[in-house]
Formats: structure tokens, sequence, C-alpha cells
DNA sequence: CTTATGTTTCGTTATATAACGAAATGATAC
DNA sequence: GTATCATTTCGTTATATAACGAAACATAAG
């Protein structure tokens, strides 16, 4: 059972479903989450590996970046179950638009290099 | 966002879901609750309210009872999507399932008047 | 070797949560 | 009116969470 809650409770906090959403839209590296989100780079470490813990996102390395992408194996019901749910919900929140018209625009070369 | 962070922190607690997964069995009044889970009276009114508000359940006064069941409305897309989940999952918890044959036993008119 | 990216830990601060008992309040039953 | 069931509030305690900056560490690029 407290697999469940932990899987709820993952979900629980707002900056946690933002990169989320962000990643429907495609993989992202920490510096990219954490200049969206304006959020210390611990911070966002601790989210991110708290959404992994959870198994909603996988990692894999790529050079000297860790792209992050959602969970599209089958090995978690619960994982399988809510992500397409997320999916569908809030798709015409401000926060989440912006986030993801970021997404599009944004260059890992540029923002990361500051 | 906010509402839909809050509906998943209702769920991210195990006594609150263990009250989920009694209700699937039969609509039940608080010292039910309260006596299945060994909590206080205030505890229990608490983790009721929080269900309630994210409107997981709802509520109706049967004489001096009230009884609390699972919101089967359609009003609520959350709501509507998350309680089948639920009620799919953790089939084989023990802690669930002794739960679940307690209220099948218990009698509200013996433990309540204690 | 140096730089860049990211993880994890540490210490700190602030806030939120869960639980208890007690008390006040409300509604209903008797 | 009194007893019962429940809600809500209050004060208290303990724990969990979210955030920051800084530091230590690992890995990979150049």
């Amino acid at each position: 059972m407290r697999k469940l809650s932990k899987t709820f409770q993952a979900l629980s906090d707002t900056n946690r479903i933002r990169i989320l959403k962000m990643l429907e839209e495609r993989p992202l590296c920490v510096c990219e989450i954490t200049e969206i989100l304006k959020l210390a780079n611990s911070t966002v470490s601790k989210h991110l590996s708290i959404l992994r813990d959870a198994e909603f996102i996988l990692d894999e390395k790529d050079g000297k970046w860790v792209n992050y992408y959602l969970n599209d194996t089958k090995e978690n019901e619960y994982i399988t179950k809510l992500l397409p749910l997320i999916a569908d919900w809030i798709p015409n929140n401000k926060v989440v638009s912006d986030d993801r018209q970021k997404v599009k625009v944004v260059d890992r070369n540029i923002i990361c290099g500051t």
C-alpha cells in the first residue's frame, strides 16, 4: 500500500506535475528544467529523484547531459494508467502552456552554458 | 493545477486509501471507520474532510449517523477516472482485506455505543 | 588537466502534515 | 432535557516536505 501512496505523493507537488507536462513535449536535461522552473539545481534534482523513484520518468546519459523522459514501458501498472490521465488533464493551464512553449524554444547549448 | 495536485495529495496517505477501500464494500459512518482504523475521532473526521474536499466521497445524514460513500456522480473528471483505478489496485493487500472483513462483520449499533 | 553537467549530501529555514486529547457546537434520537 | 454521533477548533508534539546555497563527487567533453 505504501508503494501506491508514494506514487500519488509524487504527484502531489505542482512543480513535479509541471515537469511531467513538460516531458510530454520531449525529453529534457536537468539544466533545461531548472531554467524553466527557476528553481535551484539541487531542488530540481530532488524532484527528479522523487519522480524517478516512483517510476514516472527514466533517465539516459547523452554525453555530458542526462536526458529525462516519461516512462513508456509497461512495467509499472500505476504509471501505465496514470501517465495517460495526466496527459489528458489540465490541457488549458496557463503555467503548463507557457512551460511547454519554452520547451519548444529552449536550446540547451545556450542556456546551460551560462 | 492546484486542484489536480490536491487530488493526488488526498491519495498520498495510507489511512485515506484504507478508507476508500473500505467504502468500496459499503457506506460507513464515522464511528465504524474510527473503530476499524483505531484512530482518534478527530483524526478520522480530518481524513474524511480531506477526502470530501477532494470530492472522493460524499456524505448523507441518516438519523444520528452520517454515512460516507464513494462519489458515484460524474461531476469531477479526476474522481471519475481515479476511483475505478483504485478499486482495481492492491486487491490482495492484507491490511485492506482485513479492513474489509471487519466492514462486513461490524455492527454500528454495538461498536458505537461503547 | 580543466570545464561542464548532474547527483547527493549537509545545514538551515519555513511550512505542512499527521496524530492526540480536550472542548465547544450542532443535529438527531429518546 | 439528556444522550449519541459527528464536526470543528485549539494546543501540542513529532515528523515530513520544499526550498536554498555550498560542497564533495562522478562522469564525460575538450
